[in-house]
Order: structure tokens, then C-alpha cells, then sequence
RNA sequence: GGAGACGUCGCAUAGUCCGGCCGAGUGCACCACCCUGCUAAGGUGGAGUCCCCGUAAGGGGACCAGGGGUUCAAAUCCCCUCGUCUCCGCCA
């Protein structure tokens, strides 16, 4: 949610980041005339309930005989101040949807518009070259008895899969070294639960334009998380937390589930876009004058993930409207996939500002003693997606693969991933 | 799955039976000051969160797990939900 301060004092600059996103700046005046409703309503109710309760004390202290009457007449006033809150509450709820509409005020210098609108900041590495014809990271991952989509298939339906043996211990090799990063850079390690509540998932922003790419269990309310970052924010939902020794930093151990609704027919080979992947998150709570700074060095760290692993990638600066409502600026990282010729996306950083703190209810005592929202980022450190462009950029005429030597001590000391022979 | 107990301001608790004098007492911790010849003890005062009005000083409202109800009036009575604990049963 954004600072309805800001909705107040400055809804140009508000209404310029909807431009940006491509969003309606009516809902912006829309927010406006709500909050001012809002207001009137609350100020109509609390002077009537000061009333009730100054009247409320005249009735205890009356002697006997009196108060029947004074009873009588303080009915009558109930009935007022009931009415007058609930127009105070249907005031407020109306304000709280309006104002949920608008998405977080993008930051200065994030390019405007939509998905193919990203800036490129920088592209790093050398782009493989191959003295024959690479294969992809399916027939890699099949070849090295790795990657078993049809069981997956079998067990599961479509986008399922096992990782066997090297390619799962590949994935957990992965996952170490990212949260073997994160512990160096201070961060805590959280394995953190993928079932979660409404409100969770709902002050998280996920409940949003993205709901139909959430699984829920109906019989339990529950919904299963798509990212830690989900639980990660939920962890300080409704606390104030001491940030006085430098950000809240937690590294997230766990696995993801996407119905990946509306994505049919892309990404249909392999372990690209799956329903389920395991992956290790970062996540920051700052003070909100510190976010920026943050957002650049989580980006640092996932940078130096990729170039430990040897691969070619490319830093862009996400477009406003392909943020996620929560997001004021967002930095995605990706590799080059040599079989598909392209970039694909293996990080993701989100400066969400004080935009998530806010609907969690997530504060910091600032040095004049007052409470004030905090900011939260995210970013990610390795995920199983990884492993397609390990095994696509490392891979050799014979079909085996050199392992990135950062990795070779997670993997007891290996240094080739041979085929299997069947 | 069954039975029961409980959920109060950082922590620990009082208040709930008998609704109004309870936004709420006490202890510890905390902050300021005083006192004391010293890492102890004592004294005085302060201190919750959110919202509304106000430039401010200040005023007002809400909050006793959450939601609803009864009532002129609810921490206190009733209902639901969530959570914690104990016992029994069951289980990968």
C-alpha cells in the first residue's frame, strides 16, 4: 500500500508512476476522494461517540430516580452512534480497496512502460562458443541421468519432474553455495514454510493480478507459496523491529509452487518453467533511506553467484509495468541459454520500498523515537532453474559437463558430470 | 479425532464470578533526574500502539488474541474464528 500521506500532498507523482505502469491515473483521484470520505465519516463518528461516553458517565453517577430517563435518552443516542460507525468502517474499507488499487510509486530512473521496455545496464561474460552442436539442457540432464521429465509426468501431469542423481545433487550444490553466500554476507538462514495464511499471502501483494498463479487448498484456506519471499515478509507481519544495528537480513531455503496459469505452450521443454522448483531468497528489512543501496548490493551478490559459475549474463532494469504492484524498481539478472540463443531469467531483486512494510504492518523505531514503515527487498541466489544454463554453458562435445570450479566442493570434489550408460 | 484449560500495555501477572469509579493495578526491565565515596541499594517523575482535528500547544476516538452479538454502557456476559498448553486416541 502506498503512504496516504503521499496520496494527499503529492498525487501528481503518484499519477506519473501509474503513466509509467501504464496504469489508470483515475484511481489515484479515485483514492483522494475516498480518503476525504474517510475522514469526514471518522470525525462524524468520534464526536458522537465522545458524546456517548461523557453521557455514559452522567448515567452511572445519577442517583436512582433519574435514571430511567437519562437511559432513555441514551438509547436514542446508541442507535446514532452505531449508525455512525458503520458508516465510519464502510468509509474506511472503501478507501483501504480504492487506495490497494494503485501499485507502489515506481522509483526515479526505472524506464516506463511494459515488459520489452527493460534497460540494459550491463552484459557480463563471454558468450559460449561451441566447436559443435550444443545440446540443450534436457538432453544434457537425460544423457547424465539428471533429469527425468516423463516420471515426473507419470507421478505428477506436466511440468513435474525428478532431478536424479547428479542433477540433484547438482540442485542442493547450488543451494549451498548460494546459502553458504548469503551466511558471508551476514545474512540468517530460514527455512521457512510454503503453506500460508489469506492474510499472508494477501498483504504479501500476491493475491492480486498474480491470484490465479497461486495454488489454494480450499478445505484448509491455505495457499502454497510461490516464492519464501511470501513467508519472509510474513515473519515481522505486525512487529517493530530494532534496526538500529544495520538491516534485518534473512537468507529463505524452500520450495516454490506456480500453476503457472496462463503460460501454456511456453517454456514446454524441461526444467525451465515448472510447478515446482526449490530456491534460496534474500531478504532485507531496511530502513527505507538505506533501500537503494540495498537493491545495488543484493544485486552484487547474485552477480558474483553467476560469475563464480562461469556464466554469460546481462543485467536489466525492469520497465514499470512489468514490476508487480509491489515493486518500486527491479533489477533481473539473466544467463545466456546457448541453445535458445537468448537471455533467460535466473534472478529477480525487488526494492518493494515501504509498499509491502505497510499492508504487513512492518515498523522501525526511527531516531526521534516515532515508528515509521520499514523497507523490504528481495533477491534471489540460486534456484533450480540454474541448472539449465550450468549444464548448457558447461557442457562438452562427448555430452558430459565441466563443473564450474566454485561448485566442485559442494559436489564432493567433482569436476566432470559424465553420461550415464544405459 | 475426543476432552479440558488458557490468550490483558516489552516480560511476568492483577482485574473477568458480582458490566459503569479499568486504557486498565503491581513487579521486573526501560528512560530522565535526585541521592549515595565507588559494577549494589533508595527516591521522584516519565513512558504503549493506531487513527481523526490542529502550523503548534493541545483536544478527541479506537485498541485487553481476532471477529460478531447483548446493553444506555463490555477486558468483564453470549457466539464464532485463530492460537497456546494438558490428557486420551490415531499416525508416514
Amino acid at each position: 500500500m502506498i503512504d496516504p500521506l503521499l496520496l494527499r500532498e503529492n498525487p501528481d507523482l503518484v499519477k506519473r508512476s501509474q503513466e509509467a505502469r501504464g496504469e489508470s491515473t483515475a484511481f489515484v483521484d479515485d483514492a483522494r476522494a475516498a480518503d476525504g470520505a474517510r475522514r469526514a465519516a471518522i470525525a462524524a463518528f468520534e464526536s458522537l461517540r465522545a458524546e456517548q461516553n461523557a453521557f455514559g458517565k452522567q448515567v452511572a453517577k445519577a442517583p436512582k430516580e433519574e435514571k430511567a430517563a437519562l437511559v432513555a435518552q441514551a438509547q436514542e443516542l446508541a442507535a446514532r452512534v452505531k449508525e455512525a460507525s458503520s458508516a465510519a468502517a464502510d468509509a474506511e474499507a472503501a478507501f483501504t480497496t480504492a487506495v490497494q488499487r494503485i501499485g507502489n510509486v515506481v522509483i526515479d530512473g526505472v524506464p516506463a512502460g511494459g515488459e520489452d521496455d527493460y534497460d540494459v545496464l550491463r552484459e557480463v561474460g563471454d558468450i559460449p562458443a561451441f566447436g559443435f552442436e550444443p545440446r540443450d539442457h534436457l538432453e544434457l540432464g537425460e544423457l547424465l541421468d539428471a533429469i527425468d521429465m516423463q516420471r515426473g509426468a507419470k507421478v505428477s501431469g506436466a511440468r513435474f519432474h525428478y532431478l536424479k542423481g547428479v542433477g540433484a545433487r547438482l540442485e542442493l550444490a547450488l543451494m549451498t553455495m548460494g546459502l553458504d553466500k548469503a551466511i558471508g554476507a551476514g545474512f540468517t538462514p530460514l527455512i521457512t514454510p510454503t503453506l500460508v495464511r489469506p492474510e499472508i499471502m494477501q498483504g504479501t501483494g500476491f493475491l492480486g493480478a498474480h491470484a490465479e498463479e497461486i495454488y489454494h487448498l480450499p478445505d484448509d484456506d491455505l495457499y502454497l507459496t510461490g516464492t519464501s519471499e511470501v513467508a519472509l515478509a510474513g515473519y515481522h507481519a505486525d512487529e517493530i523491529l530494532d534496526l538500529s544495528n544495520g538491516p534485518l537480513r534473512y537468507a529463505g531455503w524452500s520450495t516454490c509452487y506456480r500453476r503457472e496459469a496462463g503460460s501454456h505452450g511456453r517454456d514446454t521443454r524441461g526444467i525451465i518453467r515448472v510447478h515446482q522448483f526449490n530456491k534460496l531468497e534474500m531478504f532485507s528489512y531496511v530502513d527505507p533511506a538505506d533501500a537503494e543501496a540495498e537493491h545495488e548490493r543484493l544485486l552484487g551478490w547474485q552477480e558474483d553467484m553467476l560469475q563464480a559459475l562461469g556464466l554469460a549474463y546481462r543485467v536489466i532494469d525492469t520497465a514499470a509495468g512489468d514490476l508487480g504492484s509491489s515493486a518500486a524498481r527491479k533489477y533481473d539478472v539473466e544467463a545466456w541459454v546457448p541453445t535458445q540463443e537468448a537471455y533467460r531469467e535466473l534472478t529477480s531483486t525487488s526494492n518493494c520500498t515501504t509498499f509491502q512494510a505497510r499492508r504487513l504492518d512492518i515498523r522501525h523505531r526511527t531516531e526521534s523515537g516515532k515508528t515509521a514503515p520499514v523497507a523490504t527487498l528481495n533477491g534471489t541466489l540460486a534456484t533450480t532453474r540454474w541448472i539449465v544454463a550450468i549444464l548448457e554453458t558447461h557442457q562438452q562435445a562427448d555430452g558430459s559437463v565441466v563443473v564450474p570450479e566454485a561448485l566442485r566442493g559442494y559436489l564432493g570434489g567433482l569436476s566432470v558430470l559424465e553420461p550415464v550408460v544405459r
